[in-house]
Formats: structure tokens, C-alpha cells, sequence
DNA sequence: AATGAATGAGTGTTCATTCAT
DNA sequence: CATGAATGAACACTCATTCAT
């Protein structure tokens, strides 16, 4: 686990801290999400926060901390959605259920993942290291039950394979916010998640993939 | 096919042109790359092209017709590399050569394809359509190969999976770019190109997913 | 009466807001009296005005906005001199010493005068009809004045006649400022008064434009 | 009479620096009046003018040079055209009808004498010398006509009052076009010849300025 | 004599950040 | 703690002028 990542506050109150930098995350997805990162400016984000533009620098000390917080917020919020699954069990069941899971959350959150997944790369090092790692984390998720099920016999996969699986299955789950465009003018959330499913697992349909829908 | 989209230059002499911008482009890419788009100056794009910001200025309009250039020169050089691919045999064989084909494309133009990944979005809207719909010409090779595999019976996939497929199979190949902080430290590209195949096509190994590696 | 044109600026203390203007028009009007507006950078009135570049677009959005406030601020100055005269009581006497006080406010305010004269031409359409429309109100002043004297029978003018001379009086009062080149090497501002005078109005000295100083 | 002031050509063929520069006052005439001096790019002067930028430097050293021979150019016209008034004979009728001329060539060049009116200011003193001194020769040709009248007793005016009186009319010439958005939306050039004159002379009219059209 | 590509100093404007109140 | 006026480095872009061809 991750050590906490603590941007510094000119103010005390810790519990005043969490509370201004809810407002200052609120107002500052919000604009990311129309114009981006570099085309928000802080006069913006303090207004969309409800204050002024001296105490916004109370909170944080630059602009990037703005987005180091949207950005650790985002993903905070997407890990504790995802905490519901149970990564013990582990059927090829469950592992299709957390896909789904995790699809429709991408869905839900699209803004957020959206700008989360362009801005990143804005952040310095230290900074995108600390988030990059959260997102492995995510990763390890779907590791884990795809282990299950290669354990249990469902799936029969290397290692090696396992863990590509659990990458691409990330990857797919982004790529219905960032693919948006393309995507969500021809399918919808669940056709998606079906269509994704049966690419990944034919056999489970009792069809080789050469066989899906015929 | 798309309609040339022009930007407007100065300077008069067509072969000049060409020149000057295709020295900007390398230039731009190089700082794009290092720095982002918002990040780097037009000075620094100028210095980088080897000319001064008055002789830039004759070649573009905005800074942001750098970016369209940048992206759109990106794209025709993946898509001239691809071109070598045929299209009318479609075996399953060839579809995972082509696979492999785009995956090592992507690989040597890993930085290209990074940039241009990470900055379509700073593109008007105009421009950002126009690069792409480029974008949705390549996914349309990949459906029409799966299409043919479909058609003489290697793959038995509905029109809609056929879709899917190939769209997922061109995220996976940008996947190797802009993943590459947690891929390219575990697996070459050529692993990465098995690895994936055997994913996409279980059966072909006639094995099903099940029993990859088993 | 003309409607207040409100120039935006970010502060929103209204009393400082009028007095940063005020150091910014001083600093403006003597930049470009010297050397006009095009050739006046906005750093030059910065500093000018005793302040930084950041500062001076606190107050304004363009640099035409300085502009208008240059002439805007001239305008209301001049009129504000000019209206402790009494349009009511209406003599041909009134008027002549009316004459003369104008003659006398464009005299010292010669070099703002200039200014705005040789200025107006570069502000935008929009103010600058609001900025005219100030102009055709001192116009007025005088046309009410001549009125009167029409009236109480001093003098016997159509009211073509009338308006015709209330541009012509104003206007000479510009042209003592605009042609100063030419006319403050010969005259004093008491000669010109009396001379125009006389021009103006013959027969009052009980003289035609035959006899004067004959 | 003033000495010839040359701009410097690089250009040796005599009538072929004349062609050109008259290209290039034509072409720059246009664009001063409609955006005025600054707004004014060489380039744009060079292509209105028919040729390159290239070529326009060939035929003037700055750019303030064409300001100079369009101002010039506009003087000579003016000046031309005023020639045929007979200095000479000089009663009142012949002041009127030369009044009555300049106001007419006033209104036919009206844009140009409104350019050269507004932009002489943007000369450097010496053009500016030259420029105004043709300016007064001018004047100094009604000054002759006044003069005239004067000595055969059609108008008794001090030396003092004549010269101003030539000042005067001159402006009034000027004013015509350089106040047209509140003259000429009222009254025709004709009404205003016909107004001005009489104000310049009631007495001609066998009235004094208090009885006109009374 | 004519061209037009190249230059770079200079322009208006923005915006992250500071700090006195 | 909160405010918002002040700052100035930095930016995209322009344009008069030069000079090799």
C-alpha cells in the first residue's frame, strides 16, 4: 500500500483542509473536464470552489497540487467502488461480474476517469509515480482473480498471461471513457460489457471464439 | 477517404515548404515528446526546427497548426507502414501478421504515437475530427481482415464482435506506447505480441482460453 | 444624455479603481502627446502610471480601453469647465464671453485637446460614437446659445445659419489647439479670441466685416 | 516656394521611380483610408500597389516614406487643382468663388485630404516641416485674395484679421471632411458653401450677420 | 530590376503566485 | 483564516526590413 502522498496547507483545521479541498476537487473536475489542465486557470478553480483566489493557495502550494488532488481523489473514489468485490471467492463467475463491475463504474465516472487519464501526464514525477502506483494496484485486483481462476481450473493461463490479462482488462475499462467517440455512438454500456466479455472468455459460452454468435 | 485539411503557409514554394515542415515537425515531436504541447513554446519549436520564430510563423498560422501537423504527419507515416499489409487474402494467419505488424509499428514509433496519443485532445475541434477519422480508417483495416477470416470461416464473430475486435485490437497496439511504464519493464515486444495473440486467439492454438499455456 | 460605457476591470474596489485610472490617464496623455498611441507601448503607460504591466490589465482589458479613458476623461473635463456657462440668459454678450472661456479651456487643455483630436480615429466604432456623441453635446451648448440670441433679436441667423456657426465656433476652438504650429507663433490666445470674435461677429463692434479695423 | 524633398530610390531609371511610386501612393491612399497608417502593413502596400515587398523597397527607404508621398502626392493635387484661381483680379466675388472651389476639391478628394489630415502627425518633424509648408502656401493664396478685396475696399479688414481669416477658411475647407459624420449627414457641400459664405461675409449680402435670412 | 524567404526585436496580453491588510 | 490587489516573467504572434538569388 501506497504511502499517503501529503500536499502541504498554510491552515490547521485539519478537518477545514478535507473540507475546502472537496469544494476546490468539485469545481476543479468540473473545469478540467471542459477545457483541461492547462487551460484552467486558479482564478478559475478558486471561483468554481467558492473562494477567493489567496485562500486557494492556503490549501495548496501550485497549480499542480490541483490537479495531484483531483487526480488522487479520482482514483481514490474508483478503488473504493471497487472495493466491493470479493477477490476470495474467485469463479470465472465472479471474475466476469467484477469486469462488469468495474465497466459500469468507468461509465458512471466517465468525466472524471476521462480527464484523470489525459491529465496524469502533467503531474511531475514524484507525483504521477504515487498515482501510477494506485492504478497497479487496480490491476492487482483483476490479477488476483483471474489467479483464482486459473487455480481453480476455470481459466488455464501462464502467469504471464494472467497478468496481460489483467492489464488489458484495465485497459478496456478505460477505453470506454477515452474511446468515447467512437464507441458510445454505436453501442451501449451493457452491450459493451457483453461484447468485451465474449471476446475475452469465448470458450465460457461453451464457444470457441471462433464460434461467438454463429 | 478524407479530404486533404491545409493549413496555410506564407511562403510560396511547395517544395520548401515541405521542407521547413517537415524540419518543424521532427523538431516539435522531440519537445512534444519531453515536455507536452502546452509546455513547449513556439520559440522552442522554432529553435528546435532550426529556424528563427519570424521563418516559423511563415510556415504556420497558430501554434496549434504545429500540433494538427505533428499529429496528422504521425498518422499518415503509421498508416503508410501499415498500407504494406494486404487486405484481400484475409486467413487468420494474416490478420495476426498484421496484428503483429501494426504492434511493432507502434513499438519503433513508440514516441510518435505517444505525443500524438496524449495531444489530439489540445486540437480544435475541426482538426481533432479530421486526425480522427484517420484513426477510424486504420481500426476499418483491422474489421475488414477479421471480416475476411469471418467470411471464409477461421472466425465465427457477428458483425458487432467483428467491430469490437478490431478496435480493441488497436487500442491494444497504442496500449503498448502509452502503457509502457508498466509493460515495457516486464515483457519485449515480441512477448507482448504473443502474449496478446494468444489472448485475442485461443483456439487458434487450438487450445481455448482456458488451456493457454496449461 | 449620453449613457455611461463602463470599461470592466478585475478590481472591484470602485474607489481605487478610480484612482489607478486616473494615474493611468495622466501617464497616458503625456506618453502620447509625444509620440500617439500607436507608437506608446502599454509598458510605457505601466510605468507611466507609476505601475506594473500586471497592474495597468487590472484595470483594463485592451489597450484601447486607455484610449477611451483618455478621451472619455478630456471630454468630461471640458465639458465640466464649460458648463459654468449660463445657457439661459442668452445675450449676444453671454455668448461672446462664452466664446472666450471655451477658446481659453481648449488653451490650457491644449495638449489633451490634441490628443484626443488626432486619437479618436483609432478607437473602435462603438466608443467611438459614444465619444462624439459628447461632442455634439457641446455643439449643442453653443447652438443654444446662439438660439438665444436669435430670439432677443442680436442676431438674425436661420436656424441653418445657427447650427452651422455652432460648428464653426467649436471647431475653431480645436483648430487654435490642432494648428498651434501655425497660429501660437503669431497670435496669443487674447489675440485670437478677439480676432475671431471680430470675424465672427462684425457688426457688434458696430462694424460690417468691411470695416473691421478700418 | 519649398525645396524638393527626395526619397532615396535604388532604382536609377527616373520614369520608371515615378511609375511605381504613383502605384504605390494609389495603392497606399486606399489602405490609409480605411485602416489608417499603423494598421497599414508594408506588405499590404506592396500588393495593393501590384508588386512585391521586394520591389517596394526598392523604391523607398522606410515605410514612413510612403506616408510622406502620399501626403505629398495629396498636396500637389490640391494645390493643382487650386492653381486655376486667379490670384490677381481679387474682388470679393472672385474670394467667394475660390472659397467656393477649394470646398469643392475639398469634397471630391475627401478622403484623401481626411488621410493626410489624420496621419501628418506621424511624419518625423522634418517631412512634417515640408508637408505643412505647403499647407501654407495654400493659406498664404487666400491670404493674397483677402488682400485683395482689401485694397480695393471691398473688405476693411486689418492685416491681422486678414490672415486669420485665410486661416480660417482654409480649416473650414478641411472640416468639411474631416467632420463629415455630423456635416454631411445635414447638409449638402453646396448648402454648406452656401452657409459658410454667408457667415464669412453677411454684409455681402447687403445684410449684417444679425439679419441673415431674417 | 524584381523577388520573396528569412529575421528577431517588439507588441499586447495572461496568469501563477505573493503578501499586506 | 480570508481576501484580492499587485507583480512580472512568459507567451503567441506581427511586421518592417534585409539580402541572396
Amino acid at each position: 500500500m501506497a504511502v499517503k502522498r501529503e500536499i502541504q496547507a498554510s491552515v490547521k483545521d485539519q478537518k477545514l483542509v478535507e473540507m475546502r479541498r472537496g469544494q476546490m476537487i468539485r469545481g476543479a473536475v468540473s473545469l478540467f473536464k471542459q477545457k483541461g489542465f492547462h487551460r484552467t486557470t486558479t482564478r478559475e478553480i478558486a471561483k468554481a470552489a467558492g473562494f477567493s483566489i489567496g485562500t486557494l493557495y492556503e490549501y495548496i502550494r501550485t497549480k499542480e497540487d490541483v490537479l495531484f488532488l483531483v487526480c488522487d481523489s479520482i482514483y481514490e473514489r474508483v478503488q473504493n467502488r471497487l472495493s466491493s468485490i470479493d477477490l476470495e471467492t474467485g469463479s470465472l463467475q465472479d471474475l466476469k461480474l467484477g469486469i462488469a463491475h468495474y465497466f459500469r463504474i468507468v461509465d458512471e465516472m466517465q468525466d472524471e476517469v476521462l480527464v484523470m487519464y489525459q491529465e496524469v501526464k502533467s503531474l511531475s514525477n514524484e507525483a504521477r509515480s504515487y498515482v501510477l502506483k494506485k492504478e497497479l494496484e487496480m490491476v492487482g485486483m483483476f490479477d488476483q482473480l483471474i489467479r483464482r481462476c486459473a487455480e481453480n481450473g476455470e481459466l488455464s493461463l501462464t502467469r504471464d498471461h494472467q497478468k496481460m490479462l489483467a492489464h488489458t482488462i484495465f485497459v478496456q475499462g478505460q477505453m470506454w471513457g477515452f474511446r468515447r467517440w467512437a464507441l458510445q455512438k454505436t453501442y451501449t454500456i451493457d452491450e459493451y460489457i457483453r461484447l468485451q466479455t465474449d471476446l475475452l472468455f469465448p470458450e465460457s459460452s461453451s464457444k470457441g471464439l471462433a464460434e461467438i454468435g454463429g
